[in-house]
DNA sequence: GGCGGTTTTGATACCAAGTATCACTTTAGG
DNA sequence: CCTAAAGTGATACTTGGTATCAAAACCGCC
């Protein structure tokens, strides 16, 4: 696990929110398949915690800056954990983990932008679609829907 | 219009589609708001097509390239009239309507992201969102759920 | 530990975007 | 003009997400 809770909840509470019990559990969660998972994937493993909750909570974190929200290749949506400062997203074609990159070449990106559109951009979205490492090899076809990766 | 309604035509028969009425009517539309449009904004723009028409010849449209899918910044969909070639789009946050731009100095864009990658991208996605210049002015938020811009 | 105000939660209903089904209509071509 | 194939429309369904609202949990204070 690559982030920390207590971090998460510092975040949290130092935005006037609660880390409640429920929030605790979907965190740890999501913690558990912080490399892309789906809303959907976290409600239906979690019995106790209500779909509302989830969603509300997933909105909450996209909102602190926790979370990150990405899309697959067919444009479903996916949620990973965020890493700090700009970056983008490397996504799997096949199992759909996602993985961060910032420190490449790409920096001057919002730049060369800016001067070629002759205005500021005020976002932008980049995302890169390959196989991973993992996948690279196996023949089975094992998108999921649930948002889990490799078993 | 920018794009040959006939070529759009050429595009279908060519691939074992057919040139229908129905379709010529959606594809009218679509020509004619052909920088940025919502499915459901032709639906409701054309009470003689049916819901299902409009999402398969849109779907239909996307699969011969004819047309791209785009995400606004709040990621809500969006289609345009597809310029030929790799292109990524500009999209203005408040009125929604799409350019394109290709030319500019991102060309080296995709083989950068191989080298940071270590492995050949299949794909990237690349939004960019800026103010237009015809809404840079205005004061009103006119952001439309109806996918139609400026009147 | 109990009280009370605020926040959070869960069930439910709803919305937006899109797909599946299937009987019916168009269409192309002989 | 007939027929097979392609396309259409109504409808129901799916996925992803939000609104509502009463009930429950939480936190500071006494």
């Amino acid at each position: 696990m690559l982030v920390s809770l207590d971090s998460v909840r510092e975040q949290l509470e130092n935005n006037g929110h609660r880390y409640t019990q429920t929030r605790g559990v979907v965190i740890d969660a999501i913690a558990a398949s912080s490399h892309g998972f789906s809303a959907d994937g976290v409600y239906t493993s979690l019995p106790t915690v209500g779909r509302a909750t989830v969603y509300r909570t997933i909105k909450l974190l996209l909102q602190l800056g926790v979370l990150c929200k990405v899309a697959l290749q067919n444009g479903s949506p996916r949620y990973s954990m965020a890493a700090s400062g700009h970056h983008h997203h490397v996504i799997c074609i096949r199992c759909g983990s996602i993985s961060d990159f910032s420190q490449c070449n790409l920096d001057d990106l919002a730049p060369r932008l800016a001067s070629a559109l002759g205005r500021e951009p005020v976002g932008h979205r980049l995302e890169v679609y390959t196989l991973c490492s993992e996948c690279e090899g196996s023949p089975e076809v094992t998108l999921v829907r649930g948002g889990q990766q490799h078993a």
